[in-house]
DNA sequence: ATTGACCTTCCCACCGTGGGAGACTTTAGA
DNA sequence: TCTAAAGTCTCCCACGGTGGGAAGGTCAAT
């Protein structure tokens, strides 16, 4: 399977295949005599598998974690429960911060007349 | 006033005091006689302009918006609330992705044990 | 044999921020 | 007055993650 097919199959494009193969995100692809990458039905999985973490907001530093321990078949549950609990944290901690921005904005805007006058408390707010 | 003294003043670094010059964002500061920049207090109040709405999660492409209807004196209110609305919409979108993913996490690490032993519903999840 | 689709590597862009190099200017202290 | 330190200047590079595109090689079908 070339990387064309294995981008279909797999959901990653081929440039991104491309990029966790240079930083080592994945191992290096073997190579067909002309120098084409070629893939099994096991390198789809592990590109699935990535590509389900990445939507779930694991950072590529935390989806390497992931893989490996994905692969060691000796790991502890645990230690792949505490890379998970560390993004909730800082899902959490996301969502805070861009609800505390909601809300400040929504004060604003809920002040602000919105019709063709010039005066807006909403940039006498960001002005102070 | 120099650069190192406006970005004490306005909390902004000095650093991205030159950055928001270069795209545009602020007025080319004027320069002394050696070419440093020189502020004057209504250029700490814009450069604390430009911090708040950054914290507000505002692109820099909205900053600009919003700058150029600060100093407009003949906008009407109702363009600056639009600008503060489409943000609110960006900002609940992207609580609303991370509420899933937080969501989704926790579903995946209420199934794992978190103990010594290998077997795990996270990497499961992930894998298919 | 040609064509078109695919593959390769390499560089550039985005956004927002920080780090640092190398050169120059200003300020403070001896 | 001379020197050292601190401040500033312009550049380039990095991050994370993704995409665009150029220039060249390869494969399959006509």
């Amino acid at each position: 399977m070339n990387i064309g097919e294995a981008a279909e199959a797999s959901g990653v494009s081929a440039k991104m295949i491309r990029h966790y193969e240079s930083i080592g995100l994945i191992p290096k692809a073997s190579r067909s005599l002309s120098g084409y990458r070629t893939y099994q039905e096991s390198d789809i999985h592990t590109l699935g598998f990535v590509r389900r973490a990445r939507r779930l907001g694991f950072s590529m530093k935390e989806i390497k974690k992931l893989v490996g321990l994905w692969r060691n078949k000796a790991r502890k549950s645990a230690d792949v429960k505490a890379v998970v609990d560390v993004q909730i944290e800082s899902l959490e901690q996301k969502i805070t911060e861009l609800e505390a921005m909601k809300a400040a904005l929504k004060e604003l805007a809920r002040r602000c007349h919105g019709d063709s006058r010039p005066d807006c408390p909403i940039l006498e707010g960001l002005a102070t």
